[in-house]
RNA sequence: GCGGGUGUGGUGAAAUUGGUAGACACGCUAGACUUAGGAUCUAGUGCCGUGAGGUGUGGGGGUUCGAGUCCCUCCACCCGCACCA
């Protein structure tokens, strides 16, 4: 008998590495299948039982591929630059390279342990210079190219500027941040600097000026939940907005593309319904107002200019460039006032604002409809980074400018009737328009074309798509990323570096410190931020985001040191059939992947316009998350029992987590609580150390050097109830269970099966040891098939149709699933084919050869030993899946439940050739049947066949 | 507020096109074998009812011979977005 899984398990890991059966290579022979989990971040906790739910999943899929015949490609690697490493780096001065090569190295050992078909010879890490370098390169290809409407994808640098030498950018189509308009004989008359500060404006990856929170006293940019109340988390320093010169990826450019896109491709409908937001495309207008005594104009983004006539105000975001030119010296100072309190805030307090605010800026626009002069306002509620930055502002018929107006007592005017509506709100968009002009009885819908012609007509404005989506900051101020192989010239002038230049490695240092006025550490290591006289080098670094955009296609082809990955090896995988992962990468991760796949096809570098065909976002395993309940503002700390405490009285207690591992009674589903030695271990855990408790019914004091801790509880015994909530499992929430701990005891093949059978693979589930028996049992079952009186003993007498019934109703039922992700009723299926097998004493080899193939993909270490007891010499893995054959699941009889009037009454069985007329007269005859219709006349008799039959009385 | 999703036993969950609700497991109950049981095996287990029977997929309504599944409506929970003009 199989009895010892680690025996098995070793033996088999070494086998299949030695004979290198998961190694796979360009095979025109034979499809290809290309199956890819979300690369981890090689975090110093280790795996735990949460991580590896996509992966088995993953693994069931692509052995099934492969065993179906697929060259399957099946690859890992480690996301290996990143905030934590640096962090860890920060406190213990070990660099980040050493952690996370031991954390990889950490990584690959549990992963491989859990008896995955990666291909390991395929390994990738995104702080391998070898890999980085192409990072490094695709982002000199977007700073060389621009993205061309006309032609709809990106197209070169150097074509704009020929363009621009010749006829200037008035007719140029592209995406740009560039206000200006110019003609080739400005152009030509331009400075170089001016000329490249307008190319920048046009380049896919570009400079800008940005804002960001900036903390002076940490010397760093921190991010938006990094600050609360506008000042720092970590040491309450004040924070500010700050202009920063930032690079940035102009991802905007592909906002329609990113749109369409998700139409074709086969992913979750709330995946693609997340993308859709985040891109959050809105038609609208674009409409021009003239400025009383001013040369300049408002332009506006609406996607209500059935409107306008209501339009009785504008508002600028504070930051809005013309706030400073406009303004009036009357009321300079109330704008002073008011951009200087609106920059103290953040970007996320300035959300979180409810309450209304504004200054005027004393001047008037001209609404080019019907010359009416308007209050140019300014209000936080405008933001500077949607649409214009600018507003006209329709109080009668939006909400947030029905507040402004009363706050500030400005004109309402009524555009819209919704009388029709009852019940419509301001929301909706939907009402007749009135008091305006030549809009007046139209349906806001019809309105809002005819003001769209109107406003096109008169030249004031043009129908365009606005945007959610923004260009997101590429620069981080920080050490482990990485370097953007960008040089400054003595004008300031960047400049890409060519290939032969690269990678520009990471410079090593033990100084990981952020600099000083938002510089990274690497600005600090001088030799290497300025390696000559004439040049500098860009000092920050990229963002973790980077190195995922594009690690799907150096799997294709890892170690090609001439190119991101060879044209044959792209031509041959083409991209990726099955990506599996966590659906918190839903915006960032997959967004930019999509976006640098559909730049690199439009390069026509990839044959594809996406990189994941298909997606499944993996529930979580989630943990169970302890908390003990501290009393706030005491001066010596009171810790509470759960039970005491009421639901309200909550708010007056910090909830602090608590190491699982001291709690009692977790997974029994009882109340959770704190016994004596719980306690204890908590207090030390915590550095109460060497605590003394004194005890007497309903409380403890304990008395630790220098401070005094009182517990309360409510029973007579020291029993403390904790507070246990489901959540994410995490090392910072002290409640992760690691998987080596139940392989050890269940075995791998358990262990993956177990997870399987949970439930659906998309689902989140609470990770609950106890169910795991009921797997392991059906394993210890299984195995037994094959054995007698603990010896090996498969027969070779010919099964009966029965049992190849059983088998191959097992068979169907597997393949299906599999194609299906349904892993768990896989898992039951397989146990109801063990449990008919059992019944048959069946230990035929016909039929359970086939099994071990059949269970191979889930349980790879337990198939792989019984199939060599079988007698075979190659690897099961390497084997063909077994399909079902129809023949074997005929039926002779069909059980045909009685219903009377869709009630079920009865069971009888048929012969599988009975005809229908057979069926309704012999169950006229039966006699519970006559029971149920007594002094009622039968309507008539359904019957479907194979399933049912339903008299209607 | 907007968008998306989910509601089925004590628990995790099953259920082709509308066709036997609760497969498969956990747990629980009883029994067998045992020095023992956190091993193994057998039987039972949605709820109410001694029973016949009734009832039952978040609540209410509808379509249908027949609804967990389709339609309307309400409720609860989860996720995403949230001054988006």
């Amino acid at each position: 008998m199989i009895k010892n899984y680690s025996e098995i398990e070793n033996k088999w890991k070494a086998y299949w590495k030695e004979n290198q059966i998961y190694k796979v290579d360009i095979d025109q022979s034979k499809p290809k299948y290309y199956v890819l989990d979300m690369f981890p971040y090689p975090s110093g906790a280790g795996l735990h039982v949460g991580h590896p739910l996509g992966y088995i999943a993953s693994d069931i899929f692509s052995r099934h591929k492969r065993m179906s015949g697929y060259n399957v490609l099946h690859p890992m690697g480690f996301d290996a630059f990143g905030l934590p490493a640096e962090e860890y780096a920060l406190q213990t001065g070990i660099h980040p390279a050493e952690s996370t090569k031991d954390n990889m190295a950490q990584y690959k050992e549990q992963l491989s342990n859990l008896g995955f078909s990666y291909d390991w010879s395929r390994e990738l890490y995104t702080c391998d210079p070898k890999y980085y370098k192409w990072t490094q390169w695709i982002f000199t290809e977007l700073f060389d190219h621009y993205y061309d409407q006309a032609s709809n994808k990106a197209e070169h640098i150097d074509t704009l500027r020929e363009i621009f030498e010749k006829e200037g950018n008035k007719k140029v189509l592209a995406a740009c941040t560039c206000e200006q308009e110019f003609s080739s004989a400005e152009w030509n008359q331009f400075s170089k600097t001016e000329q490249e500060d307008i190319l920048m404006c046009y380049r896919l990856a570009y400079r800008k000026v940005g804002y960001v929170n900036w903390c002076e006293a940490l010397g760093t940019v921190l991010a938006n939940d990094q600050v609360k109340d506008g000042i720092s988390e970590r040491g309450g320093h004040p924070v500010i907005q700050k202009a920063m010169t930032q690079w940035y990826l102009r991802i905007t450019a592909y906002a329609d593309r990113l749109l369409d896109g998700l139409e074709n491709i086969d992913w979750s409908h709330s995946l693609k319904t997340i993308q859709r937001n985040w891109i959050g495309r809105s038609e609208g207008c674009s409409v021009f107002f003239d400025i009383k005594g001013s040369e300049d104009q408002i332009e506006i983004f609406t996607t209500r200019a059935d409107t306008i006539f209501g339009a009785t105000y504008m508002v600028l975001a504070p930051e809005h460039d013309l706030v400073e030119q406009i303004t009036t010296p009357e009321q300079q100072d109330a704008i002073n006032r008011y951009v200087a309190y609106v920059k103290a805030k953040t970007e996320v307090e300035r959300m979180a604002e409810k309450s209304v605010t504004g200054a005027f800026t004393g001047a008037y626009a001209i609404n080019p409809l019907n010359n009416k002069e308007v209050p140019i306002w300014i209000g936080e509620y405008v933001l500077k980074d949607y649409g214009t930055g600018a507003i006209m502002a329709v109080p009668s018929d939006d909400n947030r400018d029905k507040l402004f107006a009363e706050k500030f007592g400005l004109e309402i005017i009524d555009v819209v009737d919704k009388s029709k509506y009852p019940g419509a709100t301001l929301k909706d968009k939907i009402g007749v328009i009135i008091n305006s002009d030549f809009l007046n009885g139209l349906e806001v819908k019809d309105a809002i074309q005819v003001a769209h012609e109107r406003i096109e007509e008169i030249g004031r404005g043009k129908v365009v798509a606005n945007f959610k989506l923004r260009d997101a900051n590429f620069s981080r101020q920080r050490y482990w990323g990485e370097p953007f192989p960008i040089l400054f010239d003595e004008d300031g002038i960047a400049h890409t570096l060519p290939i032969e230049q690269l990678p520009v490695e990471l410079p090593d240092t033990s100084d990981f410190k952020p600099g000083h006025g938002g510089q990274s550490p690497l600005a600090r290591i001088k030799d290497w931020a300025k390696p000559n006289a004439s040049e500098s080098r860009e000092t920050d670094t990229m963002p973790a985001v980077a190195g995922s955009s594009w690690y799907s296609l150096r799997y294709m082809d890892p170690h090609n040191e001439t190119a991101f990955a060879s044209q044959e090896s792209v031509n041959y995988w083409e991209s990726v059939d099955l990506y599996i992962g966590g659906s918190e990468h839903a915006v960032a991760h997959l967004m930019y992947a999509r976006f640098w796949h559909k730049f690199l096809f439009d390069k026509g570098l990839v044959p594809t316009d996406e990189p994941f065909e298909k997606l499944i976002n993996q529930g979580m395993i989630q943990g169970i998350i302890e908390h003990i309940l501290l009393k706030k503002d005491t001066d010596t700390p009171e810790f509470y029992s759960a039970d005491l405490i009421s639901k309200e009285e909550l708010e007056n207690f910090t909830k602090l987590y608590v190491h699982i591992d001291f709690v009692q009674d977790y997974e029994s589903g009882n109340p959770t609580y704190l016994d004596l030695e719980g306690l204890k271990k908590y207090f030390v855990w915590r550095k109460f150390e060497q605590a003394t408790f004194n005890y007497e019914a309903g409380q403890l004091t304990l008395q630790s050097a220098g401070k005094n801790v009182t517990v309360l509880n409510s029973s007579g015994e020291p029993k403390i109830y904790t507070i246990s909530e489901v959540g994410k499992m995490s090392k910072s929430r002290y409640n992760v269970i690691n998987p080596d701990a139940v392989t050890a005891q269940y075995g791998t093949d358990c262990f993956r099966m177990y997870e399987m059978f949970l439930g659906p693979i998309e689902q989140s589930k609470p990770w609950d040891i106890q169910g795991i028996d009921g797997v392991s049992k059906f394993l210890k079952r299984f195995i037994g098939l094959y054995y007698s009186d603990e010896k090996f003993s498969v027969n070779d007498e010919q099964p009966s149709a029965n049992e190849l019934k059983v088998s191959h109703t097992c068979i169907k039922k597997v393949n299906a699933d599999i194609i299906n992700f349904s892993f768990n009723t896989a898992v039951s299926s397989m146990m109801v084919c063990v449990n008919e097998l059992r019944k048959l004493k069946c230990n035929k080899r016909e039929i359970l050869e086939p099994f071990v193939r059949l269970i191979s993909p889930f349980a790879p270490f337990i198939s792989e030993e019984l199939w060599q007891q079988l007698g075979h010499k190659s690897s099961v893995h390497l084997s063909t899946y077994p399909q079902h054959d129809e023949k074997h699941l005929v039926e002779d009889t069909i059980s045909y439940p009685i219903c009377i009037n869709g009630k079920k009454r009865g069971l009888e069985t048929f012969a599988a050739d009975t005809s229908r007329d057979d069926i309704i007269a012999q169950v006229k005859q039966l006699n519970y049947v006559d029971k149920w219709i007594e002094g009622k006349t039968i309507k008539k008799v359904i019957v479907v066949p194979n399933r049912m039959v339903n008299i209607v009385v």
